[in-house]
RNA sequence: GGUGGGGUGGCCGAGCGGCUGAAGGCGCCGGUCUUGAAAACCGGUAGGCCCGUCAGGGUCUCGCGGGUUCGAAUCCCGCCCCCACCGCCA
């Protein structure tokens, strides 16, 4: 969430990062209701101000009214009873004119609240602008000794490859049909050396974040309150992404909504907390299994383990002081790690940076890696695909965008204790089994078999190749 | 599913119609003492919003919403959430 004051202060910013997102939002009709509601609250405040001096003079003299009257009798009763009546009453009219306003002030919020969710973190102004993933531009590549990207698979090991499906099909690690038949398309049920594999990637990226870059494990709720998913900045906008368990309606108390990261858990950890200033940065690390309804995507990548409705991801999550300098540092730091990672498995990535129009509402920067995948892609001369990169990894800088939503603060030692909201980082660690793609077919040998890399073979029980 | 008990400041916990935005403790900050530190003692320390250049002022908040009352953390009604025990069960 953005901060209001801040729109006020500088509505151009927020309406040209809304522009450069791609994002509809109405500021104008935000700001006039932001100008409304203040205006009413300010009536509302000095009359209730006014009810509360009045009330606290007549206290004391209803009470003595009160004892009067008792002794009195006659006319002078009848007088000091009037005068009662008045004292009472002059509280009671400001009571009704503050009920007004605050009528107006409960008429105008429901619809500023749900507009100010809208407003998208603007972009930083180093980011690129661009209309979607198209324009999303290179940073840097990377690829192990001996194999080039740019050039067929063939050139640098010598045989054509095989996709992630033949592989999958002809080692026996997946079986999509059943996957199917129980539970729809995009299901899978990884078997044998398969469901080994992807364990074994999980645990092994767990375990590197933990044991060598020193980050909190946590285990996270995956079925949360509405509440949750808005906070933690994925609805309103990605309500329709998310799997709904619809209990208010079996008369339950409330629904739930099944996450699609990790983040989400570990982001509400400390909602509406005020942390220590010495406890930060926090930096957590979970594995959770994610679902994703892929609204939208029909038609899309509907062939093998690229896009499916549930897989299990290690995520990382960084809260850090409200300082730019810092927060850009734990960027970097964070998509290092990933790049230490992809690089012990041997896995050709690129970084992009995103443009304006692929960043997300929450986003003030988005690094996205890409892996490379030999099965994917167009179809070469051959009629077999050509190889490309395929986004494995996504790297969010947010500030406190989400941290605002949250309510999580700290004490900031700098301006003498003013609580001041937490800035927030995430970036995939490694989500399984898309990455089972890129391992699988990087590592697959001429005679059909896959070298399991090194660092997952203690995972697999010490073996060195499936197949 | 049944029956009870609760939701109060950074945390614990008292209050159960006005003097309570809230005792006491812990934590934190400042000071005294000390060569230094600890201990002890003294003092300070909720958050949001609005107005204001500042100083400051106002208002809201004791789970949430409504009501009673001149006045509500305290009484009434509705809702949400949590905990304990029993039953069932991974």
């Amino acid at each position: 969430m953005i901060d209001l004051k801040q729109l006020r202060d500088d509505p151009e910013r927020f309406r040209e990062g809304a522009r450069r997102k791609g994002v509809d939002v109405d500021i104008d009709r935000l700001l006039a209701l932001d100008e409304k509601r203040r205006a009413a609250m300010t009536e509302r405040e000095s009359l209730r101000a006014e009810q509360r001096r009045l009330e606290k003079e007549a206290g004391p003299r209803i009470g003595a009214l009160m004892k009067e009257i008792k002794s009195a009798d006659g006319a002078k009763k009848a007088s000091l009873e009037a005068e009662l009546a008045d004292i009472r009453g002059a509280p009671a009219k400001l009571k009704e004119q503050v009920q007004a306003f605050e009528q107006q002030i409960a008429e105008i919020e429901p619809e500023l609240n749900e507009l100010v969710l809208q407003v998208p973190m603007p972009p930083d102004p180093d980011v690129p602008v661009g209309a979607s993933a198209e324009e999303n531009v290179e940073i840097r590549t990377w690829s192990p000794e001996g194999f080039d990207p740019s050039k067929p698979f063939e050139s640098s090991r010598g045989f054509k490859p095989k996709t992630h499906l033949e592989l999958l099909r002809d080692l026996g690690l997946c079986d999509f049909e059943r996957g199917v038949k129980m539970a729809g398309s995009r299901s899978y049920v990884l078997t044998g050396d398969g469901f080994r594999l992807h364990q074994a990637c999980l645990r092994y990226a767990f375990d590197f974040m933990v044991d060598k870059h020193g980050f909190a494990p946590m285990s996270v709720p995956v079925i949360v309150r509405e509440e949750c998913m808005v906070n933690t900045g994925f609805f309103p906008a990605g309500r329709d992404q998310a799997y709904h368990i619809e209990e208010s309606r079996r008369g339950g108390g409330h629904d739930l909504f099944l996450t699609g990261t990790g983040e989400v858990g570990l982001m509400g950890l400390h909602q509406d907390e005020i942390l220590d200033e010495s406890k930060l940065p926090l930096q957590y690390v979970t594995v959770s299994t994610c679902f994703r309804r892929e609204a939208g995507a029909a038609g899309k990548d509907t062939a093998g383990l690229f896009r499916i409705h549930q897989f299990d991801k290690v995520e990382q999550v960084v809260i850090c002081r409200a300082d730019e300098e810092e927060s850009r540092d734990w960027h970097t730091k964070m998509i290092g790690y990933v790049e230490e990672l992809l690089k012990s498995l041997e896995i050709p990535y690129r970084l992009l940076q995103c443009c304006t129009g692929d960043l997300g509402v929450k986003n003030a920067d988005m690094i996205d890696i890409e892996s490379w995948m030999p099965g994917r892609g167009p179809n070469g001369e051959d009629g077999r695909p050509v190889g490309a990169y395929a986004e494995t990894h996504s790297a969010s800088r947010l500030y406190d965008f989400q941290c605002r939503r949250l309510n999580m603060r700290y004490r900031d030692e700098k301006s003498g204790g003013a609580t001041t909201f937490c800035h927030s980082l995430n970036n995939t660690v490694l989500a399984s089994p898309r990455i089972l793609i890129p391992v699988l077919e990087m590592h697959q040998q001429e005679d059909g078999s896959v070298k399991i890399p090194a660092p997952l073979r203690p995972y697999m029980g010490g073996a060195e190749r499936i197949g």
